[in-house]
DNA sequence: TCGGGCATTTGATCCCGATCAATGACGCCG
DNA sequence: CGGCGTCATTGATCGGGATCAAATGCCCGA
């Protein structure tokens, strides 16, 4: 799908009332730091399908997702596609040192990003370790969950990795929205095929499985986890 | 393989014949810094086999690897073993959020590393923002290598990793000592496989139908480059 | 020089997940 | 309300890579 229109808002103190604030790297950051962040970043929305940036595209800025979920993934040449993760609110998007973006990233519904002016950024960053180090926190964080992708897609089975992927999707949901059964899904098939190395089709057949032996229920948009320890068990092997 | 004997040589003023120095985390300090930097780590060998540490052991250090190659893996309960990556001269490990590992980390043939005992390099990166930037650029580029070997994992068949394992691991010996169409393999077989998300045999298989197609020529301790050209379009896919 | 152990190669067969193909279920817009 | 486009499900078949099995090569120590 081709970006349509982008809305930007007025800039404001918005940080006071950001649903991210805490989470994301304006945590490290003290009142009055904050205060002169906020005018570096400007809250733009993006709907459904929309990209927010191409891998191979230059480097202008850095995003904060304040809302909405995005799919992050690399394309080989003949148009196979990977999918390295999903973002969600919190995460922050960006960071390479070719000054080329390193993957795609495109909306899955609507999404309000702060986005950050790459220099300006990295000028403000310049003389606050603090934000660095928070910085370097989210990178550590994220080449963890990498490598425990890698597990996944180099060696587990294709129902370990669907039970695995319920079990990761929910986790990072309740650390968002608190604890609940009903697990809402806004990506496609498509999207879990291709995050975890699988075609739609497996994905599909293993869902209706899991809805067959009673551990799942498939609802519209999500599905409901009947039986969680039964989908840990499917997972761990 | 079991941890036998661990060579500790008396601490010097190592660093300034220190062959990874320019190229590792060290290179962002100046002499005045490095002075005092030398004094925190300490020079240790491996030999084959070795492990440097283990995934969920409590993280005491960080290392930086000065000589030789090791093999950072993660197993599954059952033993399935995924390698995450190898690490060369160069590589800094040990940085993780948890406190613990989250990964292993074995010596293939033997192995030098610069040793940082965790606490004092903690207190030392503090005012050091160089420093932070620098470690923080090597998670980035990980990061970024992390991404590439998901797609090869998820997406790509067992020619193609096959084909683009051997340019790659050509690509950083490279970087490390110069050009040529000889590629030593210190890492075994299932190493590879391990790697690559295939099983032994496919490993074997492939190399085998590379050199007759004579595009490689497998020699005693890693292959020989016959037609990089046909490989790369065999990577490419 | 011989023999035991391990890594690797090679061969035969199997099976999981891909592929090909069709049908079903929505949501949207006329 | 009906038709169409997209996404998801389901079925039938295929094939790449796994698994099972055996042979070969090679290092090293007796």
């Amino acid at each position: 799908m081709k970006p349509s229109v982008v809305t930007i808002e007025p800039n404001g103190h918005f940080c006071d009332d950001c649903a991210v604030r805490g989470a994301a790297v304006c945590s490290s950051l003290d009142t009055a730091e904050l205060r002169e962040f906020e005018h570096l970043g400007r809250r733009v929305h993006f709907s459904s399908g929309e990209t927010v940036f191409s891998e191979e595209d230059i480097t202008t800025s850095f995003y904060n997702v304040l809302e909405g979920v995005m799919r992050l993934y690399k394309l080989l040449p003949d148009g196979r596609r990977q999918i390295v993760g999903f973002a969600l609110p919190g995460d922050f998007l960006g960071m390479n040192l070719s000054g080329r973006h390193n993957f795609s990233a495109d909306a899955i519904g609507a999404v309000t990003v702060c986005q950050f002016a790459k220099a300006p950024f990295t000028r403000f960053i310049e003389d606050r370790p603090q934000l660095l180090r928070r910085i370097n926190e989210l990178a550590i964080r994220e080449l963890s969950q990498a490598r425990d992708h890698m597990v996944l897609l180099g060696r587990r089975s294709a129902d370990e990795k669907v039970a695995t992927f319920l079990l990761g999707w929910r986790e990072r949901l309740v650390a968002l929205k608190g604890l609940s059964d009903t697990v809402p899904l806004p990506m496609s098939r498509q999207d879990i095929a291709d995050y975890l190395g699988l075609t739609i089709e497996t994905v599909s057949r293993t869902f209706t499985k899991l809805e067959r032996q009673g551990v799942i229920e498939i609802i519209h948009g999500g599905i409901s986890l009947l039986d969680p320890a039964r989908v840990e068990a499917m997972a761990a092997a």
